[in-house]
DNA sequence: TACCAGGTAAAAA
DNA sequence: TTTTTACATGGT
């Protein structure tokens, strides 16, 4: 008889993010996501992370206001797993929702704009995420190349499950996010079974060797003041151009006046928001973004938003 | 069925 | 130097 175990959660966080700060509606974005990797159910945040070697489950929700911002965390490690010290959870969980940032220099600079204007009533204390590292906003966003969302999506299931550090707690089995290590040792053809063409392996497989063997090091892309430098030095690596250093450094390095204007879905999004559905070129993306300012990467996650809820006219 | 979808590198012109 | 092509999946 199989006897049953209760799993403890080792700590219970509180964070304090700068007002306006609405969680439930900033954790929105990730409410399709697959259980068993991350996702955002019934006000509770859920995600699995390979913290320095120690797979961890970390659940999030909001115990407070918009106005009166509160979240309470908790960090379980696996059944196997050594516990994680609270301040590094905090770090990481302040990072992936930046709820220390400020909304309020955001909305005075887009005031004079009428949609962003009322994008920003709608959203009030919506804050863009972080992916926890940059290695995965840089994956993803490979990924993410050409295909519909939808479809990718599904690819970095697959992948995830494949070679992710998995996370057992009671009857449930939860997947990080690959490492490095795990995507360089994969065999070619591991990816092209998740979906992806040939070359899109050959990218990943061969940035992640990179980063193993130490000749490519990402976080110090971190320390660049000049977002068009860092962009310029991230297309040297194999499988990277413009559209994907942009995606990389808004949703990896929260750059928020980063502004991907070639992507076809965000055309799409301004072209019913501003030209009545009428196609626009990434010149008029970037025509209508220069009245945002430094803020353009915030106002392109405000648009998305939109387009996931299904408010877009 | 054909075409497109939050592109890119490599080949051809 | 600029333009075309191959690539994988799933929705329309």
């Amino acid at each position: 008889m199989k006897i049953n175990q209760f799993v403890i959660p080792m700590s219970k966080i509180h964070l304090f993010p700068v007002p306006p700060y609405d969680f439930n509606l900033s954790a929105r974005i990730f409410s399709r996501g697959d259980p068993a990797i991350r996702i955002f159910d019934r006000g509770v945040y859920r995600q699995a992370l390979d913290i320095l070697g120690n797979p961890t489950l970390i659940e999030v929700r909001s115990i407070g206001t918009p106005d009166l911002p509160r979240l309470e965390v908790n960090a379980t490690p696996g059944t196997e797993g050594v516990p994680v010290e609270d301040s590094v959870i905090r770090d990481i969980v302040s990072s992936m929702f930046n709820i220390f940032d400020d909304l309020v220099p955001f909305y005075h600079a887009v005031r004079e704009d009428p949609v962003m204007a009322d994008l920003t009533r709608q959203f009030h204390g919506l804050k863009s995420p972080t992916t926890p590292t940059l290695f995965e906003a840089l994956v993803d966003s490979i990924i993410e190349q050409q295909i519909s969302l939808d479809v990718a999506h599904r690819l970095q299931v697959r992948l995830t499950k494949k070679t992710g550090k998995q996370l057992e707690t009671g009857t449930t089995v939860y997947y990080c996010y690959p490492s490095p290590e795990a995507l360089a040792g994969a065999p070619v053809t591991l990816f092209r079974e998740c979906g992806m063409t040939i070359r899109k392996g050959e990218y990943i497989r061969g940035l992640s060797g990179s980063i193993v063997s130490g000749d490519l090091d990402l976080d110090k892309f971190r320390g660049y003041e000049d977002t068009g430098r860092i962009i310029r030095e991230m297309m040297e690596i194999r499988g990277v151009g413009k559209w994907t250093a942009e995606l990389t450094i808004i949703r990896g390095i929260h750059k928020l006046d980063a502004f991907p204007a070639d992507d076809v879905g965000l055309q799409r999004i301004l072209s019913r928001f501003y030209r009545n559905g009428k196609k626009i070129s990434s010149h008029e993306a970037r025509l209508i973004a220069g009245g945002w300012g430094t803020w353009q990467g915030l106002a392109a996650f405000y648009l998305d938003l939109a387009e996931y809820l299904g408010v877009v006219p």
